[in-house]
DNA sequence: TTAATTGT
DNA sequence: ACAATTAA
């Protein structure tokens, strides 16, 4: 199986409050029942270490 | 156990 | 309010 990087997602570090690109760590689905929702990120800021959570764009793929 | 995430 | 997820 060909393992393809996922791609970077332009996200606010609310840690920093800089815009930066970084490759979400996990990534699922957000919705209540009957609704559209969001997809969701966990990311680690590289400036300061911590973790955020962020939305993703919706074609994102999910990781397990 | 809670905060925080986004859109309906 | 509600959905899943996980660091704190």
């Amino acid at each position: 199986m060909s393992q393809k990087q996922l791609p970077p997602v332009k996200v606010r570090d609310p840690t920093t409050g800089k815009e930066v690109e970084l490759t979400p760590i996990k990534v699922w689905k957000l919705s209540p029942r009957g609704r559209r929702g969001v997809k969701i990120g966990l990311f680690k800021s590289q400036e300061t270490g911590k973790y955020f959570r962020a939305k993703v764009p919706d074609d994102y793929p999910e990781t397990g």
